[in-house]
DNA sequence: TTGGGAAATTGATTTGCATCAAGGGGGGAG
DNA sequence: CTCCCCCCTTGATGCAAATCAATTTCCCAA
């Protein structure tokens, strides 16, 4: 009770602004790698946008392509609709992350991003993002690294594994990114339901429901709901068959 | 044959240069939108390699990263290896299409590249690229741009389609990018064998071959081994479920 | 020309996962 | 607290594509 007035008085004296400078993320999101000077430079383009609720949407398909996001906190979900109308998840959202990239080519959205909880974002214009590019020429490797890591994703998405190997990647990959943010990455929870996690990997929700079960059977996780603890990190890797994403 | 001797004297009076302002492919690969100007300035650091035959591999999982590659005539592969040898095809490269951009962000290729084919390509030191990318605003764009484009390809890639959408969006989508480089889109050659239209698409190859034959019977194609006609497009497009790659 | 081998096709059988169906459990709204 | 709905799990069945198996065709080399 008494350590509260002063800590309200700091925050009183010095509200927080939010910059990249200042930002724990800056290490895994664009400005990797830049000095101070040229993170200021690209703080202001950075729009700090309102935090989203679950279910709210930040772009939808068809829309003119003008902003990448970058997750400040929460987690996103992009997804396509297939000519049937069933959704296609395409990829999961951690903070740090950019999202938007493949709106780049045809500039307009691809996919549909939409907060699986509350969620923060920064809005990137994209325009203004590139010029400054060309004038800071680390920001602007770190934009090809970022497109260039994005592909690795996808090819592993791609590939033909079996259900096993789909979700003990899936586990593996999702707990190394919890590693990179500083967090376990043996207990974590998911964000997103069984279904969505069934439609990312291609499989059907009682096929994931029911391998995640064989993997408590043997003693490789254990899961109560949206928690998640991995036992045996190893056994895991062999389940997936080694073919986590490189440099995940 | 009276007609040769002059032919002869011009191409020994002027030998032609390779060079990105003459090259055919200009508007399909990085110089896109360059001035004649920027364009002489991003021959200096191309590299025009001597042909390759067919088989004969270009880079090799696990070697350091240091170009991109250009194909300019031929078609390559682009592959790599599971954990049980297996080899997962990735991606096939037409002319003027930009080969190894997966490999930026690790600094190490992630993908063997190889010949289908007698082939042709440009090497793009990437450095160098990058370096004058900064300078080039529309050339950092390109860059951009074709990083995008492979997105929306695994992502096609990555979706979960029948059999039959496989293939028929595999058929529509060479025949593309034939029309794009100014082949005929209805009639043209594969020039990979029915194991790796499979392996690609990751199916067996037998049902390629019947579903090719299906295709056939329904009057969608002809083929003759490894050419093929494709009769009609709209139907093949609603077997493809209209997935097409947006903007293939 | 002929023989060998890879590539492609076709048929028979198996199988992994989807689909169909039903029941349990948690959390939010009233 | 209680109800209801959604999420998750578990079991039974069906199906699309893989696998196994056998020819046929083509191409190249001898």
């Amino acid at each position: 009770m008494s350590s509260t007035p002063d800590r309200r008085s700091v925050l009183a004296a010095r509200p927080i602004r939010r910059t990249c400078v200042n930002c724990s993320l800056s290490e895994l999101c664009v400005p990797v790698g830049l000095d101070v000077a040229d993170m200021e430079r690209l703080d202001q383009l950075v729009e700090r946008q309102p935090p989203l609720e679950a279910g709210a949407h930040l772009c939808r398909v068809g829309e003119r392509f003008t902003n990448l996001y970058a997750v400040r906190s929460g987690c996103f979900k992009s997804y396509r609709m297939d000519s049937e109308g069933r959704e296609r998840v395409l990829a999961f959202h951690l903070p740090g992350e950019l999202m938007g990239l493949d709106a780049i080519y045809p500039g307009v959205y691809q996919s549909n991003i939409v907060a699986l909880d509350l969620g923060g974002v920064c809005a990137l214009p994209y325009s203004e993002l590139s010029r400054l590019a060309t004038q800071i020429p680390r920001l602007q490797e770190q934009i090809f690294r970022l497109l260039s890591k994005d592909l690795s994703a996808y090819a592993w998405l791609a590939g033909d594994h079996s259900a096993e190997e789909r979700v003990a990647g899936f586990l593996l990959d999702l707990s190394n990114r919890q590693r990179e943010r500083g967090y376990s990455d043996q207990v974590f929870n998911l964000a997103m339901p069984r279904r969505d996690i069934a439609n990312y990997l291609r499989l059907a929700t009682e096929t994931v429901s029911r391998v995640i079960t064989r993997f408590e059977r043997d003693g490789l996780i254990q899961t109560e709901r949206r928690e998640v603890r991995l036992l045996d990190l190893e056994g895991l890797n062999n389940r997936a068959n080694h073919c986590l994403r490189p440099l995940g």
